[in-house]
DNA sequence: GCCGTCCATATTGTATGCATTTTTGTAGAC
DNA sequence: GTCTACAAAAATGCATACAATATGGACGGC
């Protein structure tokens, strides 16, 4: 319980530059761990309580919400996380692999410093690891940032943006219900070229291999 | 008293349906139109006074429009519409370009009826005729409208919805700036030679052209 | 028992009030 | 003439009040 009787406290630590921003970023968590599942109703009044502060800060950031896609609005019935569909998701992915490979083509193409290797490093041995734990949520959130890195370097500061807006990342979240089964290792096999491949520096072949590899994914998850 | 200066002709059920959808279709038209430029600061007050309602559901339509990446929303500073840099807006039409190829791709893969070649071939007389006329933000919304029947019929429901997205069009129809200049025939020439290889089937060639026609247009921006 | 009607409750939608913050405009010092 | 201090005005952020709409259950007709 944040904040209870009627003053608003900014003095809570971090984050909240206003109160709906807190809001936002609060169920966006809340999504992202699974707190609120696809289809769940949110009541204002509820998270009003919840986060002790009043429905109209609440609404309005269920309104950004919306607007990223996260949450469904229906005239006069509120607010329900969105719920996708598996062939949505399917065409979810297809649009993402044509949005990564974006930051992938320019990576490889671009010379990259020896503190932009670090970082790309770094961010495959997260891969690495959630693979061997077999945590497809885990695993996820570390490709997640993973591109984000790549996008990052890749200069091109709207596909990084893009990459990073909610519900890109709630939607790739739910992907995780399609966990690589049995083939972990074909997966991390997959990546460690879509790695070296990148970093080798040859534009055609590490883009060929990345949307291979999706394609791969995407053959997988129908089966 | 619902409704003056603003009269978003919209009369199909999301308009009618809320104030704030009333609000927020009312403001992406304005945008679309260019009677809200970038940088613009929307006061909440005057939009309320404006399109005779209160403050509570135009603020709650600046964060749907927020939310959206059409309004930016500064703490304690209000709305402005956003505004993106040369740099920024060429980021995005290399992000279109992944996007459409999407659809490109899968049309000209896919078995087309007759009808759905009929609507192809009708969206692209607009190319032409705009073309013709010399009309760059005319021919940014064909150009728009083109691609939106592909992704119809692509089947990749999740590129089409997103492709409509108010700020996907609203960030489409800054691109007028650069119009063809003395380029024209080329671009028409370049539509010209996409659009038959897409209905020609062949994959590979169609989204090399399609790719090659965006990078010429991107080179032709840059210089 | 099954159906629809009607009413109480729950929830959303909109308007308004007030405190806080930003912006604006002005007077005075230099 | 330019700069700073500062107060008035404007605009925002949040809370609350009330109206409109949806939801669910009791009740009675059949």
């Amino acid at each position: 319980m944040k904040n209870q009787g009627g003053t608003p406290s900014k003095t809570d630590e971090s984050s909240a530059a206003s109160l709906v921003s807190f809001v936002v970023d609060s169920i966006v968590e809340g999504v992202l761990k699974g707190q609120y599942v696809p289809g769940q109703r949110l009541i204002a009044a509820d998270l009003a309580e919840e986060y002790g502060v009043s429905r109209a800060p609440v609404r309005e950031a269920l309104h950004v919400l919306a607007g990223e896609g996260v949450v469904e609005l229906i005239a006069n019935r509120g607010a329900r996380i969105r719920k996708l569909g598996v062939e949505q998701l399917f065409n979810f992915l297809e649009f993402t692999e044509a949005l990564l490979a974006v930051g992938v083509r320019r990576v490889t193409n671009k010379k990259l410093k020896r503190d932009e290797i670090a970082l790309i490093e770094k961010a495959f041995q997260d891969i690495e690891q959630q693979c061997e734990r077999k945590n497809a949520r885990e695993l996820l959130s570390a490709l997640h940032r993973y591109h984000t890195v790549l996008n990052k370097i890749s200069g091109n500061d709207f596909v990084e943006f893009f990459y990073n807006r909610p519900y890109i990342r709630f939607y790739t979240s739910l992907i995780h219900e399609f966990a690589p089964g049995d083939n972990w290792t074909q997966f991390i096999h997959n990546y460690r070229l879509i790695h070296s491949t990148i970093l080798s520096g040859d534009e055609h072949t590490s883009v060929a291999t990345f949307v291979a590899h999706i394609r791969w994914v995407l053959q997988m998850m129908r089966g």
